[in-house]
DNA sequence: AATAATATTTAGAATAATTCCAATTATTGC
DNA sequence: GCAATAATTGGAATTATTCTAAATATTATT
């Protein structure tokens, strides 16, 4: 398995913009998960990634992880308590947890809805960021 | 410090609602949530709980935050991994977090405005729980 | 190309929040 | 008051993540 180019001139420039330098570690956990777009946490990409590269350290993916999430290619996604999953959809999205099944669906959110959101804040208060996380039934898994 | 008669009557008949006894570890840790709203952690409420009560121990407190989350008479608050908070505000809200003060704030959410939230989810999906959480600065941080 | 400087990877130890466990203590129903 | 049941307690266990220090890889310099 490998990097699409485009992704890989991503990767190499995000790098190179904060002094890393491109590892094969590094572009292979890439890869991995703009392949399979199901948020898994550190433990499964430690998994997925020993298939083809046997050697890698459950340290080096959370290495991995941390700089790719650093230069914003990636980001975390958390649910209560549980351990923390990585996602490389860069839109502006929110996050849908299926209690039945398990999985993790990505929920776009337009400029409008964020801008409601924002109005609702007391005056003096700015945020940069919001959290969004859903849970309930996806497609899937209803009666 | 006590608990006001209308929360020791919700306390009451809350655990009295689930077979649970009401005893004076948990009336303590639930007037700690109420008087000072601030959304503690665990270890903060076990510090607060050992000026009255010293002899209480953090599995207690643990356990009476526990009870109370099950009876819904308080709720969980996460940031992140951070340690989780506690919040007895049962009103429809989002939390605000301050990263220069830390702070936390309630936002209170219209139906409207969850309404809309609930629109945006593709068709098939249904969600019980929303959670919102916003962070950057809070009006006593800014510049 | 060799050497030095720097960055990354690695295995395993450390950390920290939370949960589990088994013994003691408290509460309830008779 | 006594037996049955539930709650509290201190400490051990768990688990995701971070830290550490040695080995390896990459880059820059001669
Ligand atoms: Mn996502
Ligand atoms: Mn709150
Ligand atoms: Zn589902
Ligand atoms: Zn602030």
């Amino acid at each position: 398995m490998q990097l699409e180019p485009q992704y890989k001139e991503l990767l190499d420039t995000a790098l190179e913009g904060s002094g890393q330098r491109a590892t094969k570690q590094r572009e292979h956990v890439y890869a991995l998960l703009l392949q399979k777009r199901d948020h898994p946490t550190a433990d499964e990409i430690y998994a997925r990634a020993r298939s083809e590269m046997p050697t890698i350290s459950l340290a080096t993916v959370y290495n991995c992880l941390e700089t790719l999430v650093e230069t914003k290619l990636i980001r975390q996604v958390n649910f209560e308590r549980e351990p923390t999953r990585y996602c490389p959809n860069l839109t502006q999205h929110a996050h849908f947890y299926c209690r039945e099944s398990g999985e993790i669906v990505d929920i776009e959110l337009s400029d409008q809805l964020i801008g409601e959101l924002m109005k609702v804040l007391p005056k003096g208060f700015s945020a940069q960021h919001i959290d969004i996380a859903y849970d309930g039934k996806c497609n899937h898994c209803h009666d």
